[in-house]
DNA sequence: ACAGGAATTGACACTGATGTCAGTTCTGGC
DNA sequence: GCCAGAACTGACATCAGTGTCAATTCCTGT
C-alpha cells in the first residue's frame, strides 16, 4: 500500500505539464503576494462569511494555487488574524492620538452644546477609524466571535482597549465634574455596546449606513437622555 | 470493491455481542430522550462552544450513541436551532404580556422617578426571561453569529422582534409627551445594543453579573443622560 | 410466551477540507 | 547565457466529522 502509494506519487506529480489553457503562472515578490492574499481574503470573508469560505475560495480568488496560501499563512485563521491585527493597530493609533478630555477648550465652563459636539467628534473619529476598512468590520462584528484560538483573544483585546479608553474618559469628565458620577465600567460598556448594535443592525438589515445620525443619536441620548425637559423638571430630582 | 465492502458489512456488523464492561443500553420514550438530549447539549455548548463541540461530544455526555441523536435531530444545527427556538418562545412570551406603556398608572403627569422606575422594571423583566436559561444565552450571544442556515436566521428574528417592541414603546412615550422625539428605531438599537453589551462584557470578563446595577445604570442614561444638572442648564438647551 | 413495534447502537462509507512536498517555472545577479 | 534561489503548483495522504443502516435489545399488549 505504502509503495504503491510512492510510486503513484513519484510518477504521477507533474504529469499534466502541457496542458491546454490553464491559466499562466504570475510571479511576485513574497511582500507583495502576502498583501494580495490579504487583500483578496478580505473580500471573500466579508462576502461568503468567514466559516463558509475556505482556504481554496480564497486562493482561487487571489489566482494562485492552494500551496501558495501555505507559504505565506499557516493556515485560515492565521489569514483572519492578520486581518485583525490590522485592525487593532488602526484603533490603538485613534485613541492614542485622541485629544485628552482635560483639554476641552472651555474646559469645565463649557456650554452643553459645545460637549456634546466634542463627543460627537470623538464618536466619529472612532467610527471612520472602523470604517476605514468596512469589509473587516463587518466580518468582525458579525462572525468572528466563538472562534478557536487567537482570533477570539484579539476580538477581545480590541474590545477592552476601547472600552478602558471610553472608560478613563468618562472618569475625568466626572472629576471635572461634568458627568454625574454613575459607574464608569458599565456606563462605557453600554455606550460602546450601544454604538455597536446600531451598526450592526444597519448591516443585518442592508440599510445605508448615516454615520452622522448615528453619532448624533448616540450622543444625545447618552449625555441629555430621553426624557423630555417639562417631565425632567417636573419634580425634583435627587 | 463494492462486492468486498458489502461483504465486509454483512459479515461485520455487530460481532462485538458480548463485550466486557461495555456501557449498558438505557431506553426511554422518544419525548423524554429528545427532551434529555437537548438538555446535554445546552451543556454541552455552553461549556465547549458550540463550533468546538460536535455531535460525538453530545451523544457521549449524553451517554447514548451516535446513531440515536440522528433519530431526534437532523444535525448538530437543528439541535442548536431548537434551543434558541426555545429561547425566542420565551422572549415572545415575556414582550406579549409587557404592560403597555399608555397604562403606567399617573399617564404622562407620572414623576420621573416613577418613569425610571417603570423602565428599570421592564428591562429586569426581559433580563431575567433571557437569563432563565443563562446557559443558552452565553452561547446565543458569544458565537451564534454567523452560521449557517436557519440559526443566523432565528437570531436575527429574536433581534427583530424585541427591537420592534421596544420601538413600539418608544414611539408610545413620544405620542404621550414623555420622551423626546429622537429616531426611535436608532434609539432602540442603542438601548438594546447598550444592555446586551453590559452582559456580554461581563460574561467574558468572568465577573458575575449583577442584574439590578446593570438595568439602574442603563435606565438612568438612558432617561436622564450623563450630564450634571449644572452644566446641562448652563445655557438654553433647544 | 410470543409477536410486533419502539428505541438504541456502532461499524462503515463518505465527504470536504487540510497541510505537505517533490517538482516546475520564473527572476535577478553575474 | 546561465545559475541560484525565490515563487508557485496541484496531486496526494490524511483526518475529523457526518449520516446511514442492519442488527440488536427492550417493552407492551395479547
Amino acid at each position: 500500500m505504502s509503495v504503491l502509494g510512492d510510486l503513484k506519487r513519484v510518477a504521477g506529480r507533474p504529469t499534466a505539464r502541457h496542458r491546454g489553457a490553464a491559466r499562466r503562472r504570475t510571479y511576485l515578490p513574497a511582500a507583495d503576494r502576502r498583501a494580495q492574499i490579504l487583500d483578496v481574503a478580505r473580500d471573500v470573508f466579508s462576502q461568503r462569511g468567514y466559516h463558509a469560505a475556505n482556504i481554496a475560495d480564497i486562493c482561487s480568488a487571489a489566482r494562485i494555487g492552494r500551496g501558495t496560501l501555505y507559504q505565506y499563512f499557516d493556515n485560515k485563521r492565521a489569514v483572519l488574524l492578520s486581518l485583525m491585527e490590522d485592525v487593532k493597530a488602526r484603533m490603538r493609533r485613534v485613541l492614542d492620538e485622541r485629544p485628552q478630555v482635560e483639554e476641552i477648550p472651555g474646559a469645565r465652563e463649557a456650554p452643553p452644546l459645545l460637549i456634546a459636539a466634542f463627543c460627537r467628534a470623538r464618536v466619529r473619529a472612532l467610527l471612520d477609524a472602523v470604517f476605514a476598512d468596512e469589509q473587516t468590520v463587518r466580518l468582525v462584528l458579525r462572525e468572528a466571535r466563538g472562534l478557536d484560538g487567537g482570533v477570539d483573544r484579539v476580538l477581545a483585546a480590541i474590545d477592552r482597549m476601547v472600552l478602558k479608553a471610553m472608560e478613563a474618559d468618562l472618569r475625568a469628565a466626572q472629576r471635572m465634574g461634568v458627568l454625574r458620577p454613575l459607574d464608569a465600567r458599565l456606563v462605557a460598556r453600554f455606550m460602546l455596546g450601544g454604538v455597536e448594535k446600531m451598526v450592526l443592525q444597519a448591516i443585518a438589515d442592508e440599510e445605508p449606513i448615516d454615520l452622522d445620525a448615528l453619532a448624533r443619536t448616540a450622543v444625545e441620548v447618552e449625555l441629555f437622555g430621553l426624557l423630555v425637559d417639562e417631565v425632567r423638571t417636573k419634580e425634583a430630582r435627587r
